[in-house]
DNA sequence: GACAATCTGTTCGGTAACGAACACAGCGCT
DNA sequence: AGCGCTGTGTTCGTTACCGAACAGATTGTC
């Protein structure tokens, strides 16, 4: 099914890069398959890799306390992950969490710490997808106060739909209440919500996206706020 | 009572430099007086000036929608405004608002993008405060969520005390529940619980800190975590 | 001393979460 | 066929917060 050669303009950070430092870096990349569940950092341990994902995403969340988690961004194919390296500190504020598996361009950090000093391309890229990564950080924070429980599970599906590159994925009610900050009760409850609706379909962990643009008017603005800040940063395409 | 010449030391991140860089700084900073309730910043618009906090403190916001705002970090002499220039972008994710009046030092875009160049260690210091605001993002995020009004409340109460340089600073319990994006009644409700334990006393606005360590006791684990980051991204002092 | 403005305290009914527990259904395994 | 595991649905009582409204208390102004 997966190229055997992993296409690297499947990353949209890649594809923005300019020709020569484009090869440079992917001269270093090895293709790296990532499974679901890996935990690929933690708080406090230095980032040993960083990651361009290409079919697969990652989620990054937070601990308040022992049992209370939150995610507060995705990282899939518009992204990477690792970027706190660009600010010369080796450690992550997150764990991340593989949340879609599939295939992901993998660099050590030492290695990727040459690429920026040799491509000042890479660092301008780098450093503005930064800026959107905190821009999410920033709406995530008010949208998990404000939002209520059946909104942000609609955000979310809109988030891991475009990152899935596929109208189905694999999560459970479980999973989606670790990563909203809920009860599975809660999620439960606005899933199937949103399936009465008609805006998706899930059984047994399989989520269907059947209704996208009904799905983009039962989430909140937030969705749209990230995806403006993305654009307006990184450029159209 | 405050001094013609501003102290520089008196801001932690200036005080960090190196003698050579911080006084190439300081020869392009002037003294500015923040009043209160100033906006400095508006998410969108083009960052204009950056600040160095003095004596003052400001408030980064975000708004989930018209009337639901939360506060995300505080900047005071521990910090400054307008890190997201150092990514290349010259927007600013957040509102800024004076939240204690007082000093800051202030530079133009401009200025402040020429300085960086010509000072790495400038660079290597503000991308690791960067850094730091984070992890203050994230952790936001999670204590909002999880944690209940009163905690919360405490928590701010101690950030402010740390950037006021004082047991005593001015905010009204309508003021607060804005940045906690609570209502008033539960500032008032929390407020008058730490009153009645007496960690702290306030009267029209005038809020005293009477019990420190009570204080943090009564705080989430969220205060020492930041507080912690810091240290441990930017070294002790 | 009267008045207005600001700040704080309290009340009401309503709701969206919470923790805990149990019921059941689909699926793979032997 | 029977068994156990995983995923989903439902219920119970409880809690923290919501919006709205009003009451009192302190301070500054004329």
């Amino acid at each position: 099914m997966r190229p055997v050669q992993p296409d690297p303009a499947a990353n949209q950070l890649l594809a923005r890069l300019p020709r020569k430092d484009q090869q440079r870096l992917l001269a270093e990349c090895e293709p790296a398959s990532l499974a679901f569940a890996e935990i690929l950092v933690e708080p406090g341990e230095p980032i040993r890799d960083v990651y361009f994902p290409l079919q697969s995403f990652i989620s990054l969340t937070t601990a308040a306390d022992q049992h209370n988690i939150l995610e507060v961004a995705l990282v899939g194919n518009e992204g990477m992950l690792g970027v706190s390296l660009i600010l010369g500190v080796d450690a992550s504020p997150f764990h991340a969490l593989v949340q879609g598996e599939g295939m992901a361009l993998r660099l050590s950090a030492l290695q990727f710490r040459r690429q920026l000093e040799l491509s000042t391309a890479l660092q301008r890229l780098l450093k503005r997808y930064l800026f959107v990564v905190m821009c999410q950080l920033t709406q995530a924070a008010a949208c998990t106060r404000f939002h209520v429980v059946e909104t942000r599970l609609a955000r979310w599906l809109l988030m891991t739909h475009d990152r899935a590159q596929s109208d189905r994925f694999h999560v459970t009610h479980e999973f989606l209440a670790y990563m909203l900050g809920v009860r599975r009760v809660g999620v439960t409850k606005a899933a199937s919500a949103l399936q009465s609706r008609h805006l998706i379909a899930y059984s047994r962990g399989d989520i269907t996206v059947l209704d996208r643009p009904g799905l983009e008017a039962a989430s909140c603005a937030c969705y749209q706020a990230d995806t403006a800040a993305y654009t307006r940063t990184l450029g159209k395409r």
